[in-house]
DNA sequence: TAGTCTATCGAACGTCAGTTCGAATTCTGC
DNA sequence: GCAGAATTCGAACTGACGTTCGATAGACTA
């Protein structure tokens, strides 16, 4: 997985970040945008440049090619909510306390970042090789982190949530519910994420 | 929605079908497989034709451009799990028994018709005009079929379905899970539709 | 101030995909 | 077996898209 960032990272002598760090998140975000609304294959990289006022060529300067562009979102993203989950689930709290934050940092990440978490929600089978790999790395370990407390609360030890068929069922209805929300999520009509998740969270431990 | 089928249907003297109706139903079949693997806009007529043995110019004859390929393929299949769905609920039961059926259903109907579906659920959006509000309106009455036994079992009157928040949350939650299995569902490694419906109820009517 | 690095541009190339169309072939009823 | 309709083919057109590349203007450094 080696350069993605500009090639050549300035770096400059007593800041943090070079000059053209800012411009890449916008450039990503303005490319989420267009890939959440359109999905990535028929969004263009003609389409990109004239959202953020680029010239085409001048893209390159940025990302590596079409693919690459596409790898930054996700990486960036989902490496992003991850790490929060990761970090909140070790924490502590019951089981129960756990799945419903899990849940809740879920669906807040979701409003934060609508287009980029999309992106990364249904595009990641247009990644190929490392970048593929590399991205479905993230995914894994965050469906061990959800698997891990849904096993939990279904008294499956740590250990063997790995291979219990009921525990991976679960895990990935609730993934449905959460990953689905993409598909009919309107802020104009629906509840907040918060009053959302706590819908969500009532439904998976309860039923109806 | 005007033409659609080949033009000018044969509709030949005793006979029912015309002699390319099977024809087109293997064209569909082959361009839901494709569609299905590697998405709408990533698959080329030329793919379709190479898959059925056709010639490109061939394909034209079956439909008149490709956004057509893709409806016949939405219209047909998400009308006979429409028209299945309908005629089940109406067979009776109680609530719990009925949303049982539906899900039942839908995923019985997902292993039979996997890729068909898959761009059901998938490609809408790749459809414009009257062609999309022509599909669209399918999944409006599948959800309201839903919608409707989700309310029974919650106490909402029918009439007062489709204003109750908690209705429409709960029932697109039951989507997601139902819709999230094609990207997860390996007929190699997971249990049959029939047990995974019973898992799927029973979380949804118990919780976890 | 000369020289180097950063950032951007615009033109061009090659490929691929959707669509059209007239010709050729096959089928069907008579 | 023949006329007309139903199918199929192959070539060609057109537009869009990813990518490359040399040129350039500004900023920073020695």
């Amino acid at each position: 997985m080696a350069d993605s960032t500009p090639h050549e990272i300035p770096a400059p002598s007593g800041g943090q970040t070079s000059r053209t760090a800012p411009k890449l998140d916008r450039l990503l975000s303005a490319s989420a945008e267009l890939m959440a609304q359109r999905g990535y294959s028929q969004t263009s990289i003609r389409d990109v440049a004239t959202a953020t006022g680029l010239s085409l060529g001048g893209m390159y300067y940025y990302f590596k090619n079409k693919e690459d562009l596409l790898f930054l979102i996700q990486e960036k993203t989902f490496g992003a909510l991850l790490d929060m989950q990761e970090k909140d689930v070790a924490t502590g709290g019951t089981a129960d306390e756990r799945l419903h934050r899990l849940v809740k940092n879920h669906l807040a990440y979701f409003i934060s970042h609508f287009n980029e978490l999309k992106v990364c929600t249904f595009e990641l089978e247009s990644l190929q090789g490392a970048r593929f790999e590399n991205v479905a790395q993230l995914r894994r370990r965050y469906y061990l982190c959800m698997a891990r407390v849904v096993g939990e609360i279904n008294g499956v030890a740590a250990a063997a949530v790995e291979n219990d068929r009921q525990v991976r069922h679960r895990t990935l209805f609730i993934f449905g519910m959460l990953n689905w929300v993409f598909m009919w999520y309107d802020p104009e009509k629906d509840d907040p994420a918060g009053t959302l998740g706590d819908e969500m969270v009532a439904m998976v431990m309860n039923g109806l």
